[in-house]
DNA sequence: TAGATTGTTAATCGATTAACAATC
DNA sequence: TAGATTGTTAATCGATTAACAATC
């Protein structure tokens, strides 16, 4: 049965759902059994409101009165998360961005495994990255028609993005780690994030005051004009 | 006076802004001089009500009857996000996350400009990343009382994300884009972005069918079970 | 039981989008 | 002028939060 009868769940939801998550597993670390919505607000900064919320899109999980087991609640997200169990990806793009992905500490942690990596440049395939050997990105089909991977990052120039994810749609892939600064345009059936760090940077370039606060800095600022 | 007495601005539309950005500098590029909402709407995929509706939080950009200024909107853009000039940052976590992102190609495109790299370990102090020296972390203050940069990018283990955040603070800095997955506490004046690819990869999974869908390929999901 | 805290309803808040008068 | 497209209003849609009866 698991989740699949389900209204819609605001995409919100399931971001905060995987921040409390992360903070279950720190719970469950530290040996604390129980923990009430209030206390998930001081640590997460999300509204304790928010958080019940957030669960009642997916049946009850608290005692009133008592609040919540730690390690029922870290189980009961993962499963609606879809990664109680491992969860494979792939990775095409053996940049830096993407040797620095394969390296990310918490994947493992929260049971996403990466179980291949492609590049286009021959240069690259066949040696190795992390415990990996690159492989060619044309052999995607192929290799995952074993591996059944169906989550992908997708890390290579904007120029070549398009193309690849068509690879890895064909290639049975229904979700995409998006890097690329583009918008990709996919199948319906595909679901795709983007990670644009321009556009993070952006927001808080937007929010720095115009000028500088001290008024020696001032000076020295305007000096440095020449 | 800039933009500074307009209202408060919806996050989404300075998300969005950055976006259009990244198509007008394109679009430039292919020499194009003029551009409609609904052609905006085509190429971004952002409805094309609004993307008018964003730029009307600062003001008239477009002709009735013909359009938007390629070159102009571009200019304005950048300059309501304060990227009109070189926007200087510093990184601390000389990583690979820190490594890859020091050499993203887009920052300089938008005039985000890398100027500081410091770590805490000293086995990487004085070696180099790409064009820059690591540098100790403890100097953080000293060296940006020079430098002058607003924005931070923290690429740090989450242990020590919230120390070097606090020197980052007493170093002048006033926005970080935090890559440590924890919630970082401090003074209002400072603005955090937080990227999490766990969080997107979440997402992402939770929207995954239990199922795989082809018959053949459940039997040999269910064979491997073993 | 009394106190604490949940799950859910209803109110609020904010963002998106359709529609259209104004205008080039 | 006629046609195209803007900027803005108003309607819709969706998400957040406060409040509280239910319940441990």
């Amino acid at each position: 049965m698991s989740s699949s009868h389900l209204g819609k769940v605001p995409i919100p939801t399931l971001e905060r759902l995987a921040t409390y998550l992360r903070y279950l597993i720190d719970l469950e670390q530290s040996q604390v059994e129980t923990i009430s919505s209030a206390e998930v607000e001081r640590q997460t900064g999300i509204n304790a409101a928010q958080f019940r919320k957030d669960l009642s899109y997916f049946g009850e999980f608290g005692k009133p009165g008592v609040g919540y087991n730690v390690l029922d609640l870290q189980n009961r997200i993962a499963h609606i998360l879809k990664i109680d169990k491992e969860q494979r990806m792939i990775l095409v793009g053996a940049g830096n961005l993407g040797s620095a992905l394969v390296g990310y500490p918490g994947l493992k942690e929260h049971r996403f495994s990466l179980v291949a990596v492609f590049d286009n440049n021959f240069g690259k395939i066949g040696r190795p990255l992390w415990d990996l050997e690159i492989q060619d990105v044309q052999k995607v089909k192929e290799v995952n028609a074993k591996l059944q991977a169906r989550i992908a990052i997708l890390a290579v120039p904007a120029t070549s993005a398009q193309k690849v994810a068509d690879l890895l749609v064909d290639a049975g892939i229904h979700a995409i780690l998006n890097f690329a600064p583009l918008l990709l345009r996919l199948p319906p059936h595909v679901h795709v994030r983007n990670v644009s760090f321009l556009q993070e940077l952006a927001v808080l370039s937007y929010h720095l005051s115009s000028e500088p606060d001290d008024p020696a800095l001032v000076a020295l600022t305007e000096a440095e004009k020449e």
